[in-house]
DNA sequence: AAATACAATATCGTATAGGATCCGATATAG
DNA sequence: CTATATCGGATCCTATACGATATTGTATTT
């Protein structure tokens, strides 16, 4: 049984993670991989057998996912994922993003080091690493992931920490994996991040700027497709 | 007392609200009052029993305000109110006031019609009514939330809800009323806020801009003095 | 006298049970 | 044949109980 195990686990190791972290990484998985479609409901007995715990953490994993936009709830009547975007909540993010992102670009190259920028370079070596033959679903996925990583890498360095979270609360690959699940990827992306690389190194702020404006422009044009 | 309202509205009008959400707002109001300081600890079982619940929605509650960065919890210790804000916090969440916010005036004032325009004006002049021989603590409290509805509604004519809902989620008023609780309210704010109101009228997008700038630089500044 | 070890208490985290409400199916009336 | 009302099942919401862990106070030892 599940339960023998996790207790086994617990008292083995002793590790002093919550169960409901857990569970909620289970639950942003499933959303990732459209395990959980848009829109469909989430009931909260299933998904308490299917992970072999109590109602209750579960119930604060999607109070959790609930205020992060990605479930929905209805008093009395339950929890549901949340519905695909909308193109004007697409073109308002993106709106977003171009009035944030260049401009943490530009103060990332302000506070520079050497160090953030060897950082900066491995994570964006990760995206090239693709490992080919696994399956289109943990490919896609693993591409969001990178990339979410390598903007909040720019983030962290840009250093304005209210900006960084309010981003990472948007979770924008999230949304856009969701959207590109039945397009093709693209690897424009990765070239864009090379042109980002090379204004970092060159330490002028307004190329940041500028690199920054252009991808997140193009990575617009490039998912509006979706809404054809 | 406010309870045995609460107690009686319940038990009459049979109202489909839940419990969390009143939870949510007494636990709201007593951060935002000062009744729960910076950094104090909130025990679960003390809010159960004062407020007359279970500890299941104090608990549910409690995660939504955590993740809105009104408290904190640490794992096998407890939850505790959010502590004070620093310098560091404060001059980083201007930084992105004065990125978003007179962005969001432009788009308020290009997307301007005369009903948001008279509803602003309502907004505004709510600020001006006084009343002032109560309290010292609500009369605050009441500016803050003035204050606070009169940005919001800016921000609903630009019609971005992603910029809205994460301006919201940032609860600027709570966080500045903590701060300026211990100093002396200033009017400034309404002369600004008059100038915001010429500038919607006038309907030139880079007035409304730059008095929106203004208005939030004059703020940080106002409010710097408490941090020496 | 100070520091450490141990024990007791208090609080958190989780699980389970019961009450209330909503959704869907069936039967009956028009 | 359609529409409405009623009944049953399922699900959510709340409350209570139990086990695990951290904190605190006391006693003992160096």
């Amino acid at each position: 049984m599940a339960e023998a195990a996790e207790r086994e686990a617990k008292a083995s190791s002793l590790r002093p993670t919550s169960v409901v972290d857990g569970v909620y990484d289970g639950i942003y998985h499933r959303l990732m991989s459209l395990d959980i479609a848009p829109g469909a409901r989430i009931r909260i007995d299933v998904l308490a057998r299917e992970l072999g715990v109590s109602q209750t953490p579960i119930r604060e994993a999607l109070s959790r996912l609930e205020r992060e936009g990605l479930v929905r709830k209805e008093h009395l009547i339950g929890y549901s994922a949340a519905p695909q975007w909308t193109r004007k909540q697409f073109e308002d993010l993106y709106a977003f993003r171009l009035l944030v992102e260049p401009e943490a670009a530009r103060l990332a190259v302000i506070n520079m080091t050497p160090e953030a920028l060897a950082e900066l370079e491995t994570s964006a070596a990760d995206m090239g690493h693709g490992d080919p033959p696994v399956d289109r679903n943990t490919r896609y996925s693993r591409f969001a992931r990178a990339d979410a990583q390598f903007h909040d890498a720019i983030l962290k360095i840009a250093g304005n920490e209210i900006i960084r979270s309010t981003l990472s609360n948007q979770h924008v690959h999230l949304h856009i994996f969701r959207l590109m699940f039945h397009t093709r990827v693209t690897q424009e992306a990765l070239e864009e991040h090379e042109n980002l690389l090379a204004a970092f190194r060159s330490g002028e702020p307004q190329a940041a700027y500028d690199a920054m404006r252009i991808h997140v422009e193009r990575s617009r044009d490039r998912l509006l497709s979706a809404f054809e």
